[in-house]
DNA sequence: TTTAGATAGTTGCAAGTGAGACTATCATAG
DNA sequence: CTATGATAGTCTCACTTGCAACTATCTAAA
């Protein structure tokens, strides 16, 4: 290996935190970094289940899921309120869920601009062989947590969820296009 | 209003949790989509600052916190390897920061495959200015925790990180392409 | 009824990004 | 010295996705 600088990381040249003019910022220890970089291990770690095995993307797999969760049928452009998704992308997964068969919708005689999204029983059987999968996959992610950590973990997510009002309410539900 | 399906949201059809057969899945429950959402919605309240204000997008703004923590100079490999951004992305970074005059990059002797990078004058003047409120926002973000619970929250995170080996060691550091 | 504005869903377009090929350079073994 | 393999950085390609325009439909008000 060349004698280069980049040998050190992460742990190195941290000892100067504060600078002589203005304050530095360790990437490490700065919550939005944090939290990008989790995100995006987690869904390459989930997506081996959807991705890889069954050919879902991640819009897909959040129409399905939120399909699969609730009774009633819903429109696209509920999915993407609530799983705060954009409804061209939405739109795109349901396409292709239809394709696939996995998805079906019906015209809404109340409105006919919008659509009764349902899943077929193919798309069912997906679901219920993913379900699992995705439990078991969180599962291994928090188990380096205690039941009580897992739970304050939740919480504290929660907090800060709703101070940034990303948990929808009723009211919330049709309200505009732009979330 | 049309008396459509898409009235209830979120709260509405979470009672019915345990089907038949095979088990349910709560999107809203669900550790990976929130912090997936989590960390969306954070980086977009962020990227006011660095973006719309400075013209910066995401990998450009790691790659100035990378070189503004620092105090030796340090490759475009290095800044990718610990903030785990595809070293293609930040080679785009460090080229648009180079054409803006905010990074400059010197050749090593030991080693002319790699550049030693390092902020301009110009460079440091727009971190010092950034700096301060990024973290205003971070705080702002956070301030829907006690004291306390942001230590938890951090060292919860802290633990998954670990346990997902986000945290680079120095011995990974120079390790291998695909991270 | 007519008109203006809002909404559901689709699509074209452009920007961003990861994968992987490619060049140049380095290290190591023979 | 030479050959092989690894590494730093760049570049092309393909794919994804957000934005915004567009159509069709609905509501409400004149």
């Amino acid at each position: 290996m060349p004698k280069a600088f980049s040998s050190e990381v992460a742990t190195g040249s941290r000892e100067e935190n504060a600078s002589k003019k203005g304050s530095k910022l360790d990437l490490f220890r700065f919550v939005p970094f944090r939290l990008n970089r989790l995100a995006a291990e987690v869904s390459s770690a989930l997506s081996v289940e959807y991705q890889e095995r069954y050919g879902l993307d991640i819009p897909e797999w959040r129409v399905l899921a939120t399909l699969g969760f609730r009774v009633e049928p819903c429109s696209a452009q509920y999915i993407a309120h609530c799983t705060r998704t954009h409804k061209s992308t939405i739109s795109r997964a349901v396409t292709a869920l239809m394709k696939r068969q996995m998805v079906e919708r019906v015209e809404n005689a109340d409105d006919r601009r919008e659509f009764a999204l349902r899943m077929t029983r193919k798309g069912k059987a997906l679901y219920e062989e993913l379900i699992p999968r995705l439990l078991r996959r969180e599962q291994e992610i928090l188990s380096c947590l205690s039941a009580q950590e897992r739970k304050d973990f939740a919480n504290l997510l929660g907090k800060i969820e709703n101070s940034l009002e990303l948990v929808q309410t009723a009211k919330d539900a049709g309200a505009t296009d732009a979330y």
